[in-house]
RNA sequence: GGACGGUUAGCUCAGUUGGUUAGAGCUACUGGUUUACACCCAGUGGGUCGCAGGUUCGAGUCCUGCACCGUCUACCA
């Protein structure tokens, strides 16, 4: 019969099955009398290329995929992209400047169009990028955000959320990128601690002669923005100034010396200096004391004419201006260094600037719906921990900035009379006379599209796309897969969004997902976060293009415990690898034994095991494989993937290969059990347990041995008949299959034996072995194999007086002592140290015996345990001190 | 400043409700290759479980304090 190749080459079968998935149309969702289960993807970035964070994420999501479809669910995984707002305008912006062109004389709707162009050709990128790790989504249903009907949905949630109130427009300070120009949210700013100077200058105060105040700033380009100077009402030192007023450095402002408690009187001077318009403390302070606000920046954060007489300089040229220019006025007192936390901009990095302007914000709806279907465990937590994360930001929740001066994006849908702005209209379609109304100039938060995802991917708001898209039946999801990072960005926004737009349902159908898994960061082997800039980021596709794409499903899922962040080393992948060549060759061995012909289902295979009688290795092994399995599902059920897959390879090798097919290869000789079938069986059922994790391989292997009609994930999940089958002989024989477990020690030890005695594991000699009376029969019965197994020519049964003691090498086992004649010196230092160890298992096991309190108190298997443990050290010593005599 | 996570073998990590002599994998070292697989097999070595206390008959596991590493979060010019 035909074998498979010596070596597995994933790259031509994994585009096999790709395309026989495909045509067969697997992974789109039908409408059945299946019970329903989906995922939502986290839509990557349009401008986005795959990174191991995404491998990870959606790799995980894919395991619960088709770990559903074995289950029998139908699965609905819809995968999508975003259209990024900021990341696709900047990459936009910096092709165009290649070319020597600027996005403003491009103009709105020429940018738009070139942009459109680029999504158009690189979009479909992270879609390849997605397919080639083998993921199982529905593509046919592949959203983007900037699709007309997702639009709609969009701006049917701005439009409604206005009318109900939570919409509104306001001036104040918002976080302001200078480099996209374009104002933030409070989640898109990253705190950073930095070094940094405090610099004291001296204001001159107005009242008195030759009298000053030093106030402390890190900020001394703002200065020429100052309108007040603040010290705290009960400050000691500034009593006597408060009232006064001093000197504006630069202007001839005559500003006031205040009193408010906001202060820190143990910071700085005391002395605080007022720039409303650029630091939200001041901002505060001067609501409460009415005064006036001056903008000192352009929106580049250039200085504009308040900022006389550093007009045109960058904030931090001008700084530096600043500080030269009070100094040689004598009005410098120091320069102290200062570590202090500055907010930069999550995509160009650079420091943000508070910057006065007028913006949409929106007020959260649902806040205590969403902490509630929380706590009453509507949705839980993987890990169990960011519960605490997810309540706390819930708790001091602020009002999100949604407006963004981009052009790429969701129009908001305003617009303005021209004849008279106050008149504002809001609406999904635009007023009927466009002729006279000017439209907002902003676009959403590009996040303020991607909340909606949970349903506005089936189509919301519109009823008929709900309903042919069974939005019903799969809503609400089972798990969102996502790192930590974007938890309030993403996640918790869809929750709120699910909770006040799907409002006609009762809670436990209105939450988008039933659980939250979030991953670990995969980092490099040296702990460090991967990075473009650090360059150790490496690409999957390459990784997929050494390591096959189910070496690394299996190498990065084995490294990836619950939650905990992953440190990643290629050589993990190497272990995938070697696994998947490990499962090929096995079945190829299975498939040199004998042909392999077709099982129709799980009901055949046991009809195959039951044509001959099973031996006693062959009911241990399957023992072992119900075991496994059932192990399996616990772990998948509470998402213990990694946990998952090391069970899985253990048994697989431990028990499987290095184990019951080097028994097998003497069964085989002695024509004993029903070999065959038994390994198709578990061959049948480790493939089934990959085939989540290893969708490839599992894939074809499954059509090599003829495991069954359809395609792998057909094959389901029941394991009643497999249990009822093995119940049939565990019942009675249990003890005797578990003999086994002490046979493998046996062997073990008798290999040792002899590699300690540097003799070669084919060396043929003799063995001598000194049995337990209780022990003889079962030893017996298993010599040939062990013979086998271990290597021995022949074997001598003697009693304990008559073993050849002083030249040779022995052990001891719970089934007796074993010698082996060599030429070996310091056998009776060795057994000597060996007694020595045993001494001290045995003390330790008397003095709690003698123990009254551990005797009364501890519970009785226990004692028993250390009763039979101590009882079997004492004879095993005893042993071996007959053998020194 | 607050919250959370981590600290167990050279490395990466398991270790359930406290309970018998703390386990894997990788690496290292030794040896082997018979009916699949050198992307293989067998064997060996290696740990006062971060530190200091406490509770208990019994602590890697529970409690308290400390140290170090990391993440998030709020920030004072």
């Amino acid at each position: 019969m035909e074998v498979l190749n010596k070596v597995y080459y994933p790259k031509d079968i994994e585009k096999k099955w790709s395309q026989r998935w495909e045509e067969a149309q697997c992974f789109c969702a039908k409408f059945n009398h299946k019970p329903a289960f989906s995922i939502l993807m986290p839509p990557p970035n349009v401008t986005g290329i795959l990174h191991m964070g995404h491998t990870l994420n959606n790799v995980i999501q894919d395991i619960l995929c088709r770990w559903a479809r074995l289950q029998g669910q139908e699965v609905l995984w819809i995968p999508g992209t975003d259209h990024a707002g900021i990341a696709t305008q900047s990459k936009v912006e910096k092709e165009l400047n290649k070319e020597g062109l600027s996005a403003k004389s491009f103009g709105r709707e020429a940018f738009i169009r070139r942009a459109q162009d680029w999504r158009n050709k690189h979009g479909h990128i992270i879609y390849d990028q997605l397919k080639s790790l083998g993921v199982s989504c529905d593509w046919s249903r592949a959203t983007y955000t900037l699709d007309p009907q997702y639009s709609c949905g969009v701006l049917t949630a701005f439009v409604r959320l206005y009318e109900s109130g939570y919409i509104y427009k306001g001036k104040r300070l918002v976080h302001w990128c200078p480099v996209s120009q374009t104002a933030l949210s409070d989640e898109e700013v990253i705190m950073k601690t930095i070094p940094g100077k405090l610099y004291t200058f001296l204001y001159k105060i107005v009242e008195k002669e030759d009298t000053f105040i030093p106030i402390a700033t890190t900020r001394p380009e703002t200065i020429m923005g100052d309108v007040a100077v603040a010290v705290h009402p009960e400050d000691p030192r500034h009593q006597h100034l408060m009232g006064l007023h001093c000197q504006c450095p630069f202007t001839d402002r005559i500003i006031p010396i205040i009193a408010d408690k906001a202060v820190e009187k143990d910071f700085g001077t005391g002395a605080l200096k007022i720039t409303p318009a650029h630091s939200p403390i001041d901002f505060e302070i001067g609501k409460r004391h009415e005064l006036p606000l001056i903008n000192v920046f352009n929106p580049d954060a250039t200085l504009n004419e308040h900022g006389a007489p550093f007009q045109g300089m960058d904030r931090f040229q001008a700084r530096e201006a600043v500080v030269e220019a009070l100094k040689s006025k004598g009005l410098l007192q120091k320069i102290e260094d200062c570590e202090h936390a500055v907010g930069h901009s999550e995509r160009s990095h650079v420091p943000i600037e508070p910057y006065l302007s007028e913006q949409w914000f929106l007020r959260y709806p649902k806040v205590k719906e969403a902490q509630q279907c929380v706590e009453e465990g509507c949705i839980d937590f993987w890990p169990k921990r960011w519960i605490k994360t997810y309540q706390h930001w819930l708790n001091n929740i602020q009002d999100w900035c949604i407006g963004r001066q981009l052009w790429w994006g969701h129009r908001i849908p305003v617009w303005y009379h021209k004849q008279d702005p106050q008149n504002m209209h809001v609406s999904v379609e635009g007023p009927q006379d466009p002729e006279n109304w000017n439209q907002d100039p902003d676009v959403l938060d590009t996040w303020f599209s991607a909340w909606l995802w949970p349903f506005c991917t089936a189509g919301w708001p519109d009823k008929e796309a709900l309903k042919t898209n069974y939005f019903d039946r799969f809503f609400p999801s089972h798990t969102l897969v996502s790192g930590p990072d974007i938890l309030f960005f993403w996640i918790t926004r869809m929750i709120i969004a699910s909770l006040e737009f799907l409002e006609d349902r009762p809670m436990a159908q209105r939450i988008p997902f039933q659980n939250i898994y979030l991953t670990g960061i995969v980092r490099d082997s040296m702990g460090r976060k991967m990075s473009k800039s650090l360059g150790n980021s490496p690409d999957p596709i390459d990784l997929i293009r050494t390591y096959g794409t189910d070496g690394v499903r299996i190498g990065l899922l084995s490294i990836a415990p619950q939650g905990q962040d992953i440190r990643f080393d290629a050589r993990f992948l190497t272990q995938g690898r070697n696994f998947c060549t490990k499962l090929w060759n096995a079945c190829r061995f299975r498939q040199m034994q004998d042909e392999c012909v077709l099982h129709a289902s799980l009901q055949d295979f046991i009809v195959a095991l039951e044509q001959k009688p099973l031996s006693l290795y062959d009911q241990h092994l399957l023992v072992r494989l119900h075991a496994t399995l059932q192990m399996f599902e616990t772990y998948l059920k509470t998402f213990e993937f990694n946990a998952a897959i090391k069970l899985v390879q253990q048994f697989f090798k431990n028990e499987f290969c290095d184990w019951y097919l080097e028994v097998l290869k003497y069964a085989r000789e002695q024509t004993i059990g029903n070999p065959l079938a038994v390994q198709d069986l578990c061959l049948r059922q480790v493939l089934i347990m990959l085939s989540p994790f290893a969708p490839f391989i599992a894939e074809e292997l499954w059509e090599q041995l003829q495991f069954g009609k359809g395609f792998i994930h057909e094959a389901g999940w029941d394991l009643t008949p497999l249990q009822n089958f093995i119940h049939t002989f565990s019942s009675q024989n249990l003890e005797q299959i578990e003999t086994i477990e002490v046979l493998r020690g046996v062997v073990s030890a008798l290999r040792s034996l002899k590699a300690e005695c540097k003799l070669s594991a084919r060396k043929q000699i003799t063995l001598y072995a000194c049995l337990r009376e209780t022990c003889t029969e079962t030893f017996k019965q298993h010599w040939q194999l062990i013979q086998r197994l271990a290597g021995f020519q022949s074997i001598e049964y003697c009693d304990a007086s008559s073993l050849p003691i002083v030249s040779a090498a022995t052990i001891t086992t719970s089934w007796g002592t074993f010698a082996l004649l060599t030429e070996t010196h310091n056998e009776r230092q060795r057994i000597q140290k060996d007694i020595h160890a045993l001494s001290a298992h045995i003390a330790s096991a008397e003095l709690k015996l003698s123990n009254e309190n551990f005797v009364n108190h501890a519970p009785q298997e226990i004692i028993e345990g250390v009763k039979n443990l101590l009882k079997d050290n004492l004879r095993k010593r005893e042993d071996l001190q007959k053998l020194l005599k």
